[in-house]
DNA sequence: TAGTGGTCTAGACCACGAG
DNA sequence: TCGTGGTCTAGACCACTAA
């Protein structure tokens, strides 16, 4: 790895930034695991403390890296206080974020539409695992959601004999498949129910659902995920903070 | 103004971050001026150039100030772009911000219910000025919105000589009643249209519509404006990005 | 006690904008 | 040309964590 520092070129801790990302795209530093310390960085990349420093800096507002006084600069994890706090926003009528239960309907291959095919990126006649869910808040069934995922990262997870999915899947992608969701796009709609949706969440048809359609993606911008909700938002709301 | 550095207390670069927005709030600094240059700010506080440049950089991330380099920092204004950039997110169905236009049906005072007195923090018995309005996207009415504001702040508001409102209220709150809306918390929920905004938006009765509460907030935290939006989502969605 | 990140300083040089 | 913010350095001391 060389910096480079001439006139007018690309300041040395945006080089040092790009040094550390790709470290992680590549999986040369994975989630969870120290990163080598400022000081070490410094002197492998032969510039001084403070230059790193403000590269980390940046990476950490940005959730990709946490420092831990004392302890050193770690990769960015999926627990589920991340899940929660930054990919889920809905939350209960008294503004209480809860944790959603979840039952697995469906969890197959399938052929993927031509929506699907420009939104994943995917090849002509490529496949998708189709998975719907039903998750509940408050005990309370509340979202039916429908996932998308290439089967050229999610290999293994379409096949018949996973049965029940685990609650955050932002989790699964990571442990078990090595990908990490940095950013999601949403679109947000007022739909109608259907007939199967209203069922389903103990509706009558035709009842309002908010619909949430989001594309997340990984840190180098690869969409990996599409994903279709449907909110009852009777006892609960979807939360925004605007800056 | 002093600044204190004995062990454990508050860093400096916070005190001259509290320092800055206290100028901000107090209306010595106004949106859209300079303030004075970092090494300017370092002299009069006692520290380094460095430290004044953290606080900055900081209140830069927070959309407080503006910094141009070779001309100065600014404090940052509600403009056109920002109130399109920041704090509204329909966008049509080709994913294009498109700039509403905006009809006024009301513009009144109004007694405040249990509700407003509880969300804009007012006194019992209080009065709100209350507005009324459609909004057009490409041509088409989309939003019909509901908008309460405290008339301690906004007296001449409501009054009735006041017929037509500019489209970016926002920018006329800090020109014209010296209040910058620095951040807003959203609460969003699928509705069903009543008969008076299904004749409003062109839609048949019971159509599903998006609702966005907001209450917006000035940088002490001061709510200022309450805002009920319903949103006709047929070619238009609410676009949210999520780290 | 050693090593990490967190704060702060003092000073260098560059890039940009205005006069 | 001067003053602004933008980048970068070298080094000090503090606060926290783990061994």
């Amino acid at each position: 790895m060389l910096l480079s520092n001439t006139k007018g070129s690309i300041p040395l801790y945006s080089q040092i930034k790009s040094f550390i990302v790709e470290r992680i795209t590549r999986g040369d530093w994975v989630p969870g695991e120290v990163i080598p310390s400022e000081m070490q960085l410094a002197q492998q990349l032969n510039v001084s403390q403070g230059t790193v420093r403000k590269a980390i800096t940046e990476l950490v507002e940005n959730n990709v890296l946490i420092r831990r006084q004392g302890r050193g600069t770690f990769v960015a994890v999926h627990n589920n206080d991340r899940a929660l706090f930054h990919f889920f926003h809905i939350v209960n009528n008294s503004g209480k974020k809860v944790l959603p239960e979840c039952k697995t309907l469906t969890c197959r291959r399938k052929r993927a539409s031509a929506r699907q095919i420009a939104e994943l990126k995917l090849e002509d006649g490529a496949q998708v695992i189709y998975i719907e869910r039903i998750r509940s808040l408050d005990n309370l069934p509340t979202i039916f959601e429908i996932i998308m995922l290439p089967t050229s990262l999610f290999g293994d997870l379409g096949r018949p004999q996973i049965n029940e999915l685990p609650n955050t899947l932002y989790e699964l992608y990571e442990t078990q498949y090595g990908i990490t969701i940095h950013r999601a796009e949403e679109q947000l709609r007022a739909v109608v129910a259907s007939d199967n949706e209203a069922s389903l969440l103990g509706l009558k048809p035709g009842a309002p659902l908010l619909q949430i359609e989001r594309i997340a993606l990984t840190l180098d911008g690869t969409p990996v995920e599409l994903r279709i909700s449907r909110c009852n938002t009777a006892k609960h709301y979807y939360q925004n903070t605007v800056f």
